[in-house]
DNA sequence: CTGAAAGCGCTTACAG
DNA sequence: CTGAAAGCGCTTACAG
């Protein structure tokens, strides 16, 4: 069943058939409800290969998610899904593997589905800076910044992760603890690691905390599993921390089982804090602190960007997102120690 | 850039360009090297949309998953992968929503990318039923029975749900519960929750424990957010509940939660069984016990029997995988009851 | 408003 | 082993 036979069916021609397909302005209402009828009955598809291949560019935008199971992003998606149906937008999403190369991936995109533009949910900076050249239509990053790459179809949005991980250290100061350990660095976004270690790094500096990287941090990736054995490795060496800083929800919760295991409970003998602020940081036990990425800005400010930059010729914009760090049931003043400011109320940041 | 680019740069035709790009046996290895090093300095890549509108099968085969953030599945594509790889298959994953309609996309698939053979994860039977008709290629069906069905190029390999969730009933009445709540229901896949639904009712039927599916009975999407929600009214209904079986490791989570959040500890105050088995009951606090499904298996027995029938025309087989209650921690005996079988060693079933 | 025709970038018999 | 040519199923100027 191709546009063949429904143009024999309806008595049309090809032509009209691909303009009733397409809701061509250029075609009077008794040939459209004539094909559409024939073309219901018929159950027909068209063959997106052939219509792809001729078509010089598609009606939606494309949505390239790097991490199929990154929860961050998975919040990201519903909502950005929501506020481009909501402009009238088609939207496609593509789920690619944390490791894979979203660059590339895009540059087939734009060769085969030719997208009016491209948001990214994740993204190697340095596969964007040898990769992207040749991504002509609008983009932007959503959660890395691609102000220093200097695209000028490139925009970003991202949260402040140093300024967010110096204020972890901060609360954990405040609340008494002096030997912290830091569980962090999915290789898959090294920058994004990179720059939350060096927001601990200085804050721990300017605090008077000692802060012995090759002791305090553990690499780990993002999966329960992994952090669990990262916290078990990281706990055999510094086995006097009373406080762990995870780079992920996700990580923190595999963290927390590990303590359990080993007899040591949070908040009440060690404290943890999280990343991110999925919804699934809301139901653990204990309930998480973690610092929340503001989705609901971050999926607002590059929808409107990507939309403001298809329609005119606009430069790009690199924005930092605020975060909130918000208070859970994961930390407490260290054993033996008065906690300061033990209140629950979330603390803003305009980062 | 596009094959004809290449044949000029290399001084051969589109057609021997076609067939070095594709591994074709008869080309000269001067042909073959000449060409692919004018592809590998030109980093061309063929359009795909030419390629799958002129090609008449795929190489590879698909997989197709319902339910973007199901646990389950991650782990069941994890482990398909590594075993299709193995074999030598190119796959492909293809993510939908819950709601989506995969048998219509699985269609699409075929008339576009024309697959060898596909995978399902998670299927409505009842799409199957009335869409499956024009899909020719061997399939597999995983997590529900095709049987009913009675497709000649379909398999399918399934835990016994309703056994399972027996089971269940049975683990908690023998440490003493006798007033169960259900969180069940997810409407994307009716048919698994309708199973295990029916093993609890017959279950307690069997053991003469009351069950009033209008009052014990709730029904719950695949979500933190709507167990803990679902666990709220139940709890409101029943508030005498003694045990709670949620359909998924997810919604036994939230349902924790919303329980401690009303003063009911698990599993002091309140036992919680979960479903599925997936990686992360075993990290949460209290660890789940769960019906834990037997991804291993379904992977192995699902890409064995596919990859038999693309090599030669079997007939489809259905088959039942057997699944083992774990114990974890978040059973106990009821408050002030004695526990006959406190013991914590996995149960095994044969399904 | 409609149709005949060219062509998107490939693959694949067919002939040599 | 290689090339000329047909054709996959669409879209889109172009002409009417």
């Amino acid at each position: 069943m191709t546009i063949k036979d429904i143009a024999r069916l309806s008595g049309y021609s090809v032509a009209t058939v691909s303009r009733a397909l397409n809701s061509h302005p250029d075609i009077s209402e008794q040939a459209r409800a004539r094909i559409l009828a024939v073309v219901e009955q018929q159950d027909f598809q068209p063959n997106n290969n052939a219509k792809h291949l001729k078509q010089q560019a598609d009606a939606g935008v494309a949505i390239i998610v790097k991490g199929i199971m990154n929860l961050l992003f998975a919040e990201l998606v519903e909502r950005l899904q929501e506020l481009l149906q909501s402009a009238g937008q088609e939207t496609a999403v593509h789920y690619l593997d944390e490791d894979a190369n979203e660059v590339t991936y895009a540059c087939q995109l734009c060769r085969e589905r030719k997208p009016r533009g491209i948001l990214f949910l994740g993204g190697d900076l340095e596969l964007f800076r040898t990769g992207f050249a040749p991504i002509t239509v609008p983009c932007v990053l959503l959660t890395n910044s691609a102000s220093e790459l200097g695209f000028e179809n490139l925009s970003s949005f991202t949260t402040d992760d140093a300024a967010a991980a110096a204020q972890v250290i901060e609360l954990l100061a405040q609340r008494g603890h002096r030997r912290i350990g830091v569980l962090g660095g999915n290789f898959s976004c090294f920058q994004i690691s990179f720059r939350r270690l060096t927001g601990c790094r200085s804050a721990c500096e300017q605090l008077g905390i000692p802060f012995d990287e090759t002791l305090q941090y553990e690499p780990c990736r993002y999966s329960m599993r992994e952090a669990y054995a990262a916290t078990c490795r990281l706990l055999e060496r510094c086995p006097d921390l009373t406080a762990l800083f995870a780079v992920s929800d996700v990580t923190a919760m595999g963290a927390i089982r590990a303590l359990y295991d080993r007899g040591r409970r949070v908040p009440e003998d060690i404290s943890v804090v999280g990343y991110d602020g999925i919804e699934m940081s809301r139901y653990t036990i204990p309930r998480l602190t973690t610092v929340r990425q503001d989705v609901m800005r971050l999926a607002e400010c590059g929808v409107d960007d990507l939309l403001r930059r298809i329609g005119w010729n606009r430069p790009p914009i690199h924005e930092v997102i605020p975060f909130r760090l918000i208070s859970g049931e994961s930390v407490a003043a260290p054993a033996g120690k008065a906690a300061p400011g033990e209140g629950g109320a979330a603390v803003r940041h305009d980062g």
